[in-house]
DNA sequence: ATCATATATGTAATGATTACATTTAGGGAA
DNA sequence: TTCCCTAAATGTAATCATTACATATATGAT
């Protein structure tokens, strides 16, 4: 996706696309590596020389109001974000700590004693150690 | 479970039983409310004046140390901590915010592709509505 | 009682995140 | 263009959870 477009999806959202904000999306829609805040920071601190961390948290609520991205917690206490597409599960190697995006059935998880519960979203973590670590 | 049969449960995983922790670890065990260190400390320090927040940390890292007990996240960055039991999933409600442990079948989450993979751990957190705020 | 060691505590540091105040930039209206 | 309003970005300081580390206390053997 260039710059344009989005600019475009951005602009639908009801956000005004300036320079950071696209550079933001941009970064987590290319490289799908669920970053922190940090990660989003330091890599683009050199394309764009002004930019303050404050903007990249205010810039990642923002699009996070306007569900065009979602955060989680793996077990540190720090946010990881990533641009909201299907429901997909997380495994996070403990060798080499990659985050996989796993696919994930539609699978009811409620048992039938729950079943009067609404559920609005669900989160799976798998851990383990991943296929590549494990040759 | 008395506090005999707890000092017994911690001696075995070879963990000294003084008073704080087998406090703190009646509490978990009583109290199935997934507490944090906050409400930890904040309920026993009318029992253990004397207590201290860093001991409540000590003790809860010694006893995941020794695998009698597990820490996770919901989406606030504060851990949560629980006495290892059958696995199990978590509902948060988003109305009254209350934490119900789900049962969880133990269904294989990972995809054909994906079976390469050793999954040591799973964390399944579901959000919503619970049944009684439904009503 | 003395000593060694395990346990508990207190204080300070760290790191992520937010609050808030200030500056900067862009788009009309005059 | 200049002025002005507002959105956007920035910087600084505060907050909160957690850890690091140093000190104090309790326990148990000699
Ligand atoms: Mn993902
Ligand atoms: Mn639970
Ligand atoms: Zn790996
Ligand atoms: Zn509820």
């Amino acid at each position: 996706m260039d710059s344009l477009t989005i600019a475009e999806q951005l602009t639908v959202h009801g956000i005004k696309p300036s320079y950071p904000r696209i550079q933001i999306y941009k970064y987590l829609y290319t490289k799908k590596n669920h970053p922190t805040v940090d990660d989003i920071y330091n890599d683009l601190i050199e394309e764009i020389p002004t930019l303050s961390k404050t903007t990249v948290y205010n810039t990642l609520n923002l699009f996070i109001e306007a569900k065009l991205v979602k955060s989680f917690n793996l077990d540190k206490n720090e946010k990881r974000y990533e641009i909201i597409i299907h429901d997909h599960s997380h495994f996070q190697c403990e060798r080499c700590n990659k985050i996989y995006d796993i696919p994930c059935d539609d699978i009811n998880l409620l048992p039938k004693e729950y079943e009067g519960f609404k559920v609005n979203e669900k989160q799976i973590f798998l851990k383990g150690i991943c296929e590549e670590c494990l040759k």
